[in-house]
DNA sequence: GGGTATGGTGCAAACGTTTGCAGCGTCGCA
DNA sequence: TGCGACGCTGCAAACGTTTGCACCATACCC
């Protein structure tokens, strides 16, 4: 490995000089500068980060939680988390949780001793427990809201979402308007923060329209939940059904087809989020448009202005409908 | 934050005693082992990564370099790279290269400096600028294999890949058996390795077979590639293609679907990887199965035998062609 | 030409951890 | 009782970098 003291013996400066050469050019006469870089170059000096970091106390990478990498909801986040971090001189380590709440708190701890700061997206964990873990460690929550700390710190974490409640009542105004007044909602794992705030603002919205909602029940955030409430949905004699999110749509979607019930015909299908995967089945899901890169480099801006001893709040980004081809009117006769 | 210093004023002892008492118990006193620990979890003692990697020259963390988290081919990868790694006691840098030569030797570089060895997962770069970009990184390379560095020294890169010579062979068989003589390909971009074999494996195997092999051209390995590739199969005559990757096979399958052309029934249309994708789609997917949760553990066995001494070879794995809904026996009368 | 800015460079300390070495006390054995 | 051994602990150095301070030389002003 080659250090500073090599660059600065070939180049006939001291270590001093070539740190500065580096790092505030302006500092250093042109000429030697030009040595020191040259030389650096030509050896293939790559300044040390453990040592940096060590005497900065910043390590310029931050971490970033997700429960799953394979959900293409996270992998959007990622993908924008990761460039953003990057285009600021970050960079980013990822951890997957795999939806278990206790590894979330194990991996918290690991990321925050490595980093300058931590964004944790859709935590699974209880209130309790993510105080606990995050205390100490700069954060920036992603679909999650925590209040104030248990403890005497105050433990003000901002958090970035997108506008849950505005979603699912353009989806219920999307589908009174279809003629839909009786609907099923499948929910996620009461756990998640976001699956409660869309469930609430869902009975809000049908409150208001004189909607009868249907909750069918909770189930896994994914394909598989999804074919699991489709038979929920059937059986409960909804003409519509609202998806905690886009994975468990398109599951909804795949056995509705196998059960022989055609979509939009006789049943709608509306999701959340606006995943990519959406628009590739068919018919194409309609769902709520959650600007999820968007969501990454916001979460992202937040973090950084924290770091850089600035101040942030928790925002809320707005979301839209957007109307495929798994919604349409109500079926003329009953339901079932 | 709380460092050996507070933790061993609080305790009453030496800061190598808190040291030793984390690090290696039974080289301490029962008692004072006891003292230390309970310290330091009350004060919330975690150790300065920083500091430890500068002593120890280890960072215990390595890198991951992908050109796209929000394929699904690379986020399980990714999965199992960092699920992998986190059991053995290492964290995980994930960058993203947006699939841009340049962008991925910056990277190489820059993970390079915090970690202690990387896995570079189907780069798109060129072998020289490869090759230059990994002088003096211990790396190891998923789908792609590098010869002897240029320079003096050797760059012994492990390469851990999957069978495509027996992944293209098993889809020719069986699209032989199925009676197809004349069989497209949509070869992915000419920058990709994987592409080039498996290209290099479907000629041989139609050799082989006398199946003539109609070469549609190069495509992005994506859904949009998909769409323009099917246009050209059409327009060829050939009664079956054979897409890159699953997500150009996605993409044929919609296009023909809009088109109005039956699959399995005009077409058969083959992808490769099986992704989870592969199987949400109507009619399902045939494709070729690799192991990519696999390939990724096996990446990060063969960099830490490597970091910890022990040198690796470079491997490669067993696929198996999975047969699905888009590929049936060839129409009875001319294609066109 | 003497004094003072000023730009360029070097010295040395510090970041928090690990670890070789040495010291100290205790215990066991003769 | 004396001596060696051993278990436990502390001292201090080292990892590679950054940076406040001091130093030197040059240039500039009066």
């Amino acid at each position: 490995m080659v250090t500073v003291h090599d660059v600065a013996r070939a180049a006939g400066v001291s270590i001093s000089t070539v740190s500065r050469a580096l790092a505030s050019p302006e500092r250093v006469a042109a000429e030697t500068r030009d040595r020191v870089t040259r030389i650096a170059t030509e050896l293939g000096y790559r300044p040390n980060q453990a040592a940096s970091g060590l005497r900065m106390g910043r390590t310029h990478a931050v971490g970033l939680l997700v429960p799953d990498l394979e959900n293409p909801y996270f992998a959007t986040v990622t993908k924008a988390v990761q460039a953003r971090a990057r285009a600021e001189g970050y960079e980013v380590f990822v951890a997957d949780s795999d939806e278990d709440p206790d590894v979330e708190a194990e991996l918290i701890g690991a990321l925050a001793a490595r980093t300058d700061g931590l964004v944790v997206a859709s935590p699974r964990s209880g209130d309790a427990e993510l105080s606990a873990a995050l205390v100490g460690v700069t954060a920036v929550l992603a679909n999650r809201e925590l209040a104030g700390g248990s403890g005497a710190e105050p433990l003000e974490i901002p958090c970035v979402s997108v506008d849950d409640a505005d979603g699912v009542a353009q989806v219920l105004g999307h589908l009174y308007a279809l003629g839909h007044r009786k609907v099923g909602v499948a929910a996620g794992p009461s756990s998640s923060w976001s699956g409660s705030r869309r469930v609430a603002g869902l009975k809000a919205a049908a409150e208001l329209r004189d909607v009868e909602l249907v909750e069918l029940g909770t189930f896994q955030p994914y394909f598989a939940g999804g074919t699991q409430a489709a038979d929920y949905a059937l059986a409960s004699g909804v003409t519509a059904v609202v998806a905690f999110n886009d994975l468990m749509a398109l599951g909804i979607l795949d056995r509705l087809r196998h059960r022989g019930v055609d979509v939009p015909g006789e049943m709608s299908v509306v999701g959340f989020d606006d995943v990519q995967l959406a628009t590739l089945v068919s018919p194409a899901l309609t769902t709520v448009h959650a600007p999820l890169a968007r969501l990454g480099r916001r979460a992202v801006d937040l973090l950084l202005a924290r770091l850089r001893g600035g101040t942030s709040a928790s925002s809320q980004l707005p979301v839209e409908l957007t109307i495929r081809g798994s919604t349409g009117p109500v079926p003329a006769g009953p339901a079932n």
